[in-house]
RNA sequence: GAGUCCGUAGGCUAAUGGCAGACCCUCUCGCUUACACCGAGAUGACCCAAGUUCGAUCCUUGGCGGACUCACCA
């Protein structure tokens, strides 16, 4: 390690040196046979596959704020990396990279090419994470409790399917066919929560019905024509009294010529279009399913699994739906049956993962019952602390919106199988506590066998020698594995003792935009394993944004790469920059590399001080203390029990700005002014004890100030203690000893301070020089011989 | 369309029912037995309107503007 006076600025070298011996000693190893307070993060898996972003480098950079602190506060830190690896990204880099697809290669290739995709990847981020000196419990692979995990592992998707297996027997996981969310191009069916909006012009198309009874023609509004194929029925509002005659008569669908109700249904908007609705079987939206679903429609869908038109479509048959769109309005027009076209604007629901536009299809999916708990769910998140507070609104107000059970199989590829296998009216429960993939396995001879109508058992597959089952091929949406990663890190079924001292977990740090996926969900699994709420507390944090305020994204090209700002500016700095910069669980703060750089400033005056303060040697006995010394030790004696209080409600951000303006005003510029020259003592105006009262307290100052600092800067700050002797990654949180002497003191010596080196500036004076004529104030009296040496008065 | 949060110097922020404090930038001056990546100093701000109040940047209402979440048109 570099000594002290050897470094002029603070460097990414000597990071390195730093970062790469905390890495190589696995210096913050999990200890699970503790009998510390166990404080676990349950820290967010980032995608290996790309390298890591800043909004990443900022947050775990927090993560490691508290991790820190809460070594140094005495309790046994539980601190893993994870990996992600599993689902629909991990696939879509693969079909990108080898420019592969899985309709046309089949599973089996395409699972191979993921894990190629996988293998390939170097997980970069690893190395990113270990130079910004995140103080992971291990950066290496493997079981161990607290090693780096890969969310497709053996061990972790063994949970995930136990955990199914045994909701499945529970009853809470069933089977359904129902109208869904289709994304058609990753050809699966995703959640609600996978689903994000995008603007679209799109052609309100008025076309005309006949009446049957009546021969009269009405006039229907819609922006999917090529769904007349399935219309079921059509509606009116009963206060529109325009169209209370056609009560109870009968339209006929134009081209389709099928014969269709008219009846009164609220949900019919007078204002919007001609307020008469058709309503097709294939939903259409969102809004439309859910009317189907209120009035016992069977949904029927003229769409198929690929996104295009399907028999039922009649002559659109083979059509992408806006090439069929396209082809029903010519058609309309052509029978004169169009009376009039605008233009719209709507917004449709798109895949947040493809960016597709979703389609309404039905599919049998399995569901995990959530609407029976939407209260207990509510309930059980009252017990965990929200950092802020207010940011349990977005949970609660999710919640109340769940409107369905939560479909959680997918029909891709990379991602933890369905564990069950079918046989006649049989099914095979995979055996819990061992990775199996149904898809290309047969089930194994102690698989429990259910009926599949009854759910009773039926002996093992060994019951059933001559059966042929068939392997279940659907997976598992990825957020069914990810809410389970508390129940992952504290060893769920795996060590039941540990697990039961663990959980629940203390940490959830995540970002607001995820808190209606990974946090409700986890939420919900954890209650639905454990009856009660997984965290202890949980960290929402807000966005890191461009220097103009934008979202980073690589389309506009504003990504400030938090690679390059730890090689040019390092670690330290950033650390520094994002305590300071503000507070991320407030708001979105902005990123500026010139800020970044700023904080290097600070870094060298720490440098510099300790330099300084390190010139005199420490007396090896306490001295009597001076009252000017007291004043300043009170000082950070209060310092000390605020940023304690704050540290521990995971507040960074005020703790840094104090604690750098005490480094800067209170240490450098007046305390260090004003004992100088009592510490160097060249002239002999102080007695032995006062001169080592100032070195004392300049140490005392000294070490307690890195001490404060260490979670924010780890590598300086313990670089300076060590050559003071001090081992910063294992010393204890100092007891804070706040006091009620008068803190005013020290403000009304700054401001005697200022004024007399303004004075002396005044009238052209230097520093050095001494001046007449200054009364020292009456409450600053008992500092009369420090000031009268310091400003040579 | 609904809800939540927010609007303070050129930028980013803090506190506050009476005086609005830092930091970065800019400008001026300086060189002091740790530090020129330094020191001292200066300029400069409460979105608008109404109300409550002796007094509002702060509380209330409305408007304008922004961020986010939810919903969304047959």
């Amino acid at each position: 390690m570099p000594q002290l006076k050897d470094i002029k600025n603070w460097n990414v070298e000597i990071e390195t040196e730093i970062t790469n011996s905390w890495k190589q000693k696995e210096q913050f190893k999990f200890n699970p046979k503790t009998k510390k307070k166990i404080y676990s993060i349950d820290t967010p898996p980032p995608y290996i596959n790309s390298p890591i972003h800043m909004g990443h480098a900022v947050t775990y950079c927090f993560m490691d704020f508290f991790a820190r602190f809460r070594r140094m506060k005495g309790e046994e830190v539980l601190f893993p990396l994870g990996l992600d690896r599993n689902g629909l990204p991990i696939e879509m880099a693969a079909e990108k990279k080898y420019k592969v697809s899985p309709f046309k290669i089949g599973r089996e290739k395409f699972v191979e090419y993921c894990e190629k995709l996988l293998s390939e990847s170097s997980a970069e981020s690893i190395d990113s994470f270990a130079k910004l000196g995140i103080s992971f419990s291990s950066y290496k692979e493997g079981t161990d409790i607290g090693a780096i995990y890969n969310t497709d592992s053996p061990e972790y998707r063994t949970l995930t399917q136990w955990t199914f297996i045994d909701l499945y027997k529970k009853g809470l996981i069933y089977e359904d066919s129902r109208i869904n969310n289709w994304d058609p191009k990753l050809r699966t069916t995703i959640a609600d929560s996978e689903i994000e909006r995008k603007e679209k012009e799109t052609d309100f198309n008025y076309v005309k019905f006949k009446v049957k009874e009546t021969g009269k023609y009405i006039t229907i509004a819609t922006t999917r024509p090529e769904l007349l194929c399935t219309a079921v029925l059509i509606i009116y509002n009963p206060k529109d009294n325009r169209y209370k005659d056609l009560k109870g008569k009968t339209a006929i669908v134009p081209i389709f010529n099928i014969e269709i109700p008219i009846l009164e249904h609220e949900d019919a908007d007078p204002d919007f279009g001609s307020g008469i609705a058709y309503m097709s079987s294939s939903g259409g939206d969102q809004d439309a399913v859910r009317f189907l679903r209120k009035m016992g429609i069977k949904p029927v869908s003229p769409i198929g699994i690929d996104g295009l038109m399907n028999e039922k479509a009649g002559f659109l048959e083979g059509l992408k739906t806006d090439d069929a769109r396209k082809k029903i309005i010519e058609e309309i027009k052509n029978k004169n049956l169009m009376e009039k076209q605008e233009k719209m604007i709507h917004s449709v629901p798109i895949s947040e993962r493809s960016k597709a536009e979703i389609e309404f299809i039905e599919m049998p999916e399995f569901y995990l019952k959530q609407m029976d708990y939407k209260k207990d769910i509510k309930k059980i998140s009252k017990d965990i602390n929200f950092y802020p507070k207010a940011s349990k609104k977005i949970l609660d107000s999710w919640i109340e919106s769940v409107s369905i059970d939560w479909p959680i199989s997918r029909r891709r590829y990379y991602a933890t199988p369905v564990p069950l296998w079918y046989s006649e009216n049989l099914i095979a429960l995979a055996p819990q506590g061992k990775y199996i993939e149904p898809w290309r396995q047969d089930p194994p001879k102690d698989a429990e066998v259910i009926d599949a109508e009854t759910k009773k058992s039926k002996g093992t597959v060994k019951d059933f020698p001559s059966n042929k089952w068939k392997g279940e091929e659907r997976v598992l949406d990825t957020w069914f594995d990810s809410s389970i990663s508390e129940l992952n890190m504290l060893q769920y079924h795996k060590d039941d003792e540990f697990f039961k001292k663990a959980y629940p977990a203390s940490l959830r740090p995540q970002g607001k935009e995820i808190v209606r996926t990974w946090l409700y969900y986890t939420v919900l699994r954890g209650f639905l394993e454990t009856g009660k709420a997984c965290f202890t507390d949980t960290w929402i944090h807000q966005h890191i944004l461009d220097e103009k305020g934008r979202k980073m994204s690589k389309s506009v090209g504003n990504i400030i790469d938090p690679q390059e700002i730890l090689k040019e500016d390092g670690a330290e700095a950033l650390r520094l920059w994002a305590a300071t910069e503000g507070d991320l669980s407030k708001g979105d703060f902005t990123c500026s590399k010139d800020k970044i750089k700023a904080e290097r400033k600070t870094l060298n005056k720490l440098l510099n001080v300790s330099k300084f303060v390190m010139m005199f040697h420490k007396p090896s006995k306490k001295p009597a203390i001076t009252k000017l010394d007291q004043l300043f030790i009170d000082h950070i004696e209060n310092l000390t029990s605020e940023v304690d209080k704050l540290y521990l409600i995971y507040d960074f951000n005020h703790p840094a700005q104090d604690l750098r303006k005490f480094l800067w005003d209170t240490l450098a510029s007046n305390y260090i002014e004003l004992v100088k020259n009592r510490a160097y003592n060249e002239e002999d105006k102080f007695t032995d004890d006062e001169s080592a009262s100032a070195k004392y307290t300049l140490h005392f100052l000294l070490e307690r100030l890195l001490t404060l600092l260490y979670p924010i800067i780890p590598q300086i700050t313990s670089l300076i203690a060590k050559e003071k002797g001090i081992d910063l990654l294992t010393i204890e949180w100092p007891k804070p000893t706040p006091t009620t002497n008068n803190q005013q003191l020290i403000t009304s010596l700054a401001e005697f301070n200022s004024q007399i080196w303004k004075t002396k500036k005044e009238k052209g004076i230097s520093l050095r020089d001494s001046i007449k004529g200054i009364k020292i104030p009456k409450e600053l009296s008992e500092f009369e011989k420090d000031l009268k040496a310091c400003h040579k008065i």
